[in-house]
DNA sequence: GCCAACGTTGGC
DNA sequence: GCCAACGTTGGC
């Protein structure tokens, strides 16, 4: 089982849109930068992905659930993978809280901001879920 | 295959 | 709104 990070900007497309979905379950698409689409392709079902706003929030806010894994949009190099939403966080856990730990000075959202999805190592998963309570 | 010009993301 | 940090595009 494998951890990511997903990201979204809250005008476009929020947390609360997805508890909102029919069976909270959505494509994940819009997604054009090569790495994110690599991490896409390798996303298993069952995987988990924190939920991030960004711009307008910069807070981790749920857990998302992979429940389908990567389609390709025909005849381009995007696609999309199936994504639930699982449980929210009881605390939203902002971006400057994540830059204040050391324990998270490692995590690609610290030192590549831009990229839309990312892996999180275990480690960083727990501690996340920790300062969440 | 290099790299300049341009476009985009996202934190501030 | 600005701009740093990336990515991408396309001419050569």
């Amino acid at each position: 089982m494998q951890y990511w990070l997903i990201k979204s900007e809250p005008s476009t497309w929020s947390w609360q849109q997805q508890l909102a979905a029919p069976q909270k379950t959505t494509h994940w698409n819009g997604v054009n930068n090569a790495l994110a689409l690599r991490h896409m392709r390798l996303m298993k079902k069952g995987d988990l992905a924190f939920f991030y706003h960004s711009n307008d929030g910069k807070c981790i806010v749920g857990i998302a659930e992979i429940t389908g894994e990567f389609e390709n949009e025909p005849n381009t190099k995007s696609g999309w993978v199936f994504v639930k939403a699982k449980d929210p966080l009881k605390q939203s856990v902002t971006l400057a809280q994540i830059k204040a730990n050391p324990k998270l000075k490692d995590m690609v959202l610290v030192n590549n901001s831009r990229l839309s999805v990312q892996p999180v190592a275990r480690e960083e998963w727990d501690e996340i879920n920790r300062m969440a309570q």
